[in-house]
DNA sequence: CACGTTAGTGAACAGTGAGTCTGGAAACGT
DNA sequence: ACGTTTCCAGACTCACTGTTCACTAACGTG
């Protein structure tokens, strides 16, 4: 299903996708027909079954879409800067969800069935774990938080902001989020929020031992 | 719609939300009809239209019940701990999960329109922020990160834990999990990965400026 | 425990959207 | 200019939705 050679092809299904965007954009996923679709993007409703089985369908297929494009364009992205505090371009992914911020709406707000998020942040997180990882290994550090549950941690923390920034006006530019989140990143939420760990209850005991039983604890 | 004296309408409601959660943990959510709702549930068709709009407001009503559940019991639970690294009690949220452990696997899949998904998350970023807020209130404290962007932080990060831990079988328990975030909320995660700071691209610069006049700005 | 009230029942109803199928017209790539 | 592929318009079945109604059963209360 890539290369799609007939321009009739490639119209359909660009109308249908757009249309589907706009739609959810204006009244939400569920109440969508197949009918208004198909009205908007100005096909017939036969066309439509003839290239996707159903709503769900159209939405994947816009997810996988813009997967490819922002895989497409990062080689270049990451040549020119530098791989960024966790390994992932995260600058690149929020100007990437500028460009893009209809479809990550879509995708963010988790309309249709909930595939469509679920498997975006699965993309993310399959990613950053790998890259934890492959970053721990490559300075022989012992990590004092299992890496699961950090790569778990960092996606959902980046996906739960990112769903804010397209949603709302926030105000903050994708540099400032990224500093933000770099800055949460190395220094912890406890530093962030102007406090010291002496502030927070449950905070006084020294750092935990690493896991898997290492070298002992760090300055904070 | 709280006190609902009438047992035979508290016996419906329970027996239709209870056959709702099956039916999803079974099938997910899009392909059950009312009429699947109802047979599970023993109960005649006109019945859940008494009690509900359709599956959606059920499944909203689920979402209610549950948070009700948990801010019932919450006052006990926090007499006896302290409330927690950032003021919630997270750990009772995890232990409150694995309760109800199916209840929030529908909830946290983002099944339904989404609707459920998305309150449960404003539930909690709300109390996340009024917290912040008054902490740093309370310290003399000013944020290094503007509280709403660590709010969200960290909202996303708890639920996106919450939501792979009731639904993988991660091996670690509430408290394991608790300590964890702990962790990573006073101290970062680049110290939890087990790295130093200068390991990090990005995370020279020394966290000093307050929001003001904006963390120093470095590539990512 | 008998009362009036309220909820549940089962069946029928019209309406809507899903998904499939047709033959003929139009646009395509070569 | 040609054979092939896609699009179109409409018709059709079917399942499910959401509402209504008269009847019956269960309820809380005094």
């Amino acid at each position: 299903m890539k290369p799609a050679q007939d321009r009739r092809v490639r119209r359909s299904r660009r109308a249908l996708r757009q249309a589907l965007v706009d739609l959810v954009l204006e009244k939400g996923f569920q109440p969508i027909t197949v009918e208004e679709i198909t009205a908007r993007a100005d096909v017939a409703r036969a066309t439509f079954y003839a290239h996707y089985r159903d709503k769900d369908d159209l939405l994947v297929g816009i997810v996988r879409d813009l997967a490819e494009d922002r895989e497409r364009l990062l080689p270049a992205v990451v040549q020119a800067q530098t791989r960024g505090f966790t390994g992932l371009p995260v600058r690149y992914i929020f100007e990437h969800a500028e460009q893009e911020r209809d479809v990550y709406r879509v995708i963010l707000r988790g309309e249709g069935d909930g595939r469509a998020l679920r498997e975006f942040t699965a993309i993310i997180c399959d990613r950053v774990e790998q890259v934890f990882r492959e970053r721990a290994e490559e300075h022989g550090a012992t990590p004092r938080v299992p890496l699961d549950v950090v790569a778990r941690a960092w996606t959902g923390e980046l996906v739960g902001v990112l769903t804010w920034w397209v949603e709302a006006d926030t105000g903050y530019s994708a540099t400032e989020i990224t500093t933000h989140l770099r800055d949460l990143s190395v220094y912890g939420r406890v530093w962030a929020s102007g406090l010291a760990p002496a502030d927070v209850p449950g905070a006084f005991d020294a750092p935990t031992a690493p896991v898997a039983g290492g070298a002992g604890s760090r300055e904070t």
